[in-house]
DNA sequence: AATGAATGAGAGTTCATTCAT
DNA sequence: TATGAATGAACTCTCATTCAT
């Protein structure tokens, strides 16, 4: 067992994980066989329990890999010293590009985490409300700036943006030739303006 | 026995319905097993079949069951004489109630209706896209009268609203305790005037 | 209860065996079900049971009616008074007509039988060797009148000649338009004179 | 390990047609179950999909199995040099010995190929169509030769002495003490020369 | 005489999982 | 490190059968 991260066990594993989103975000959880999985890896059936202890951790690791590094944008974003509105902006780019870029760990865990047991679900769903707090902080210091209004509840904020984004990912990861940056653009501006003409309400 | 078109199996098939439309909303289709769906219904399973010909067409009509009156209220909605804000504050609190009476078959809708057979699937697309449709109607007409701003792509803005609320049903289904009305009144703020402080943007 | 033996309950039962042959001969007594039975005869599954105790009795039932006449005409052939190639041809041409005239229960018999246990079995069995020994009395009657030879071995020659007559069953089975009075005619003489030119072997 | 042909896998394979074979002798396909087959095998249910993709692969492969020897021993004895009388004797022998040693194969292929789809079944047909076609061949031959009478129909008498063979086969399956030897002798004997006395006759 | 509703046993089939090699 | 063979539990679905009405 050498040291070096990149054992060929180490390989064989990532090259598994990502096997198995590809089958599973084609498929569906239940609807992927073990076998599938290794088929498209190029080993047999059998062999796919060197990597995994069951067809459950299969999908907990595809969910962790989707989700990671989704998270760990946003850790970045937040800590960054730009405006609100450009976070707001790189927030919904990073969020609506993912679609584009890993989609299949990440339209697995949109789609099949429901059937992860408890503990894991919950694990993951932290790092989740983690992006969702980070997102919320977002908002909170907006007001201090003066930028976002402070009748503004930033929960709600943070939720509202997270729909709009997975609502748009559906049809993004469905229509391959969408264009992303003009749905980026109206999102943010529907967040710091909503729709509603001013001029006439005033 | 009177002609009533509640006869015991058309009463039994309802129940059967709503019992498929619970245990799919718990553990997903698959997940699901049809000895589960009989059991909540409280008959066994074989007798499940007297009802429905497959899993699938339980799944179906539980689909047809949860969209049906959701893309119906729409239309009133719709057609109604009423400004621009009160269509849009009718729209969603129609959306976000409808989690709390018919939330489990609108559940399976939203998440399970991708193992329907296409032709099944496309009938159900087309009420609910004429859902959306109409809801960009809304928008349409509001640009006409001056109430939204006339570069708002009214069909982004379709697709934000229901993002949005979707987003929020996730949260209401699995928290009855939620306060409804204020995340309504929330949503229709950020639609119409979205988070920015436009004094200080001036 | 009437003495009449033609009472209602008489009759639909007589439907029921007519309906159950035509179904099982149609598509074999695992590949129907008691529901096709009961369709064809107009009524509803439960109520089949009204006429028979299970689907196995109405298999007995059907191969009883296909193997009765059968054998019956065989006992008055055999009776009669004519010489022994007017018998053998009379018994051919009953029994390959037959497989025109009430085939579904005939065929029914032919293929089915294995299905019923042992006892019901048995008993058809009889009847049907009653057949064949009706036949082989046939055979020795000739030697007797010297119209076969007396090498002949009599068991062996009626079995040969249901064997003939049962493999063109088959055939004629299978395409209505087979001319059947020229397969008799070739069978006779098989029977009678071979196949071999006497001449050249002499 | 050697190349040989004979690796586990396909042993096992044969083994289970050969389980195959004696269970749809005794009950028939639909009397059959998977799990009578793995158990005469001597293996689980679930493991017989190990070798075979379905029930009617199964049985496709036992008839097959039945078949083909069955149909290759004829081209050579067609193919052979020898009188017309001998070639006969020949096929009959060959026909009815084959009851004793693979009888199970061959009943089946008799009596259940039908439950076969089209494809298979019309396979089979033809390797099962040239086996007559060959004999018809052989009566062809013999009236050239002036062994066969010019008048004899030799499609109908190929047909005749398959019939014959096959209702002897039963017999022959039903009693494992039967003679088999003198059932050949009088089956050639009946195509030679019939059972009338020609004597009698002229 | 007939039916609608329900049942329960069993069917074929799939598949995650194990383990000796 | 990988595999072939086997397993057993679960699955959907069918159907002969029963019985109150």
């Amino acid at each position: 067992m050498p040291a070096g991260e990149t054992g060929k066990y180490e390989q064989q594993r990532h090259a598994a994980i990502r096997a198995a989103a590809s089958v599973f975000a084609e498929k569906g959880f239940h609807g992927s066989s073990t076998r599938d999985i290794a088929e498209r890896m190029g080993i047999k059936q059998g062999s796919l329990y060197y990597y995994f202890k069951s067809k459950e951790e299969a999908l907990s690791e595809v969910c962790l890999y989707g989700m990671q590094d989704y998270a760990g944008r946003m850790v970045s974003i937040a800590a960054s010293e730009q405006p609100f509105r450009a976070k707001l902006t790189a927030t919904i780019t990073s969020h609506i590009t993912k679609y584009r870029e890993k989609n299949e760990a990440l339209k697995v865990y949109n789609a099949e985490r429901l059937y992860l047991d408890e503990s894991k679900r919950t694990r993951l769903h932290e790092l989740g409300s983690g992006y969702r707090q980070q997102l919320e902080g977002i908002f909170v210091e907006g007001q201090k700036s003066g930028e976002v209004r402070a009748d503004v509840d930033c929960r709600f904020a943070s939720h509202a943006v997270i729909g709009i984004c997975n609502s748009w990912g559906e049809q993004i990861v469905r229509d391959p030739d969408m264009d992303i940056y003009e749905i980026i653009d109206n999102s943010v501006g529907l967040i710091l303006n909503g729709f509603s003409n001013n001029k006439h309400t005033n």
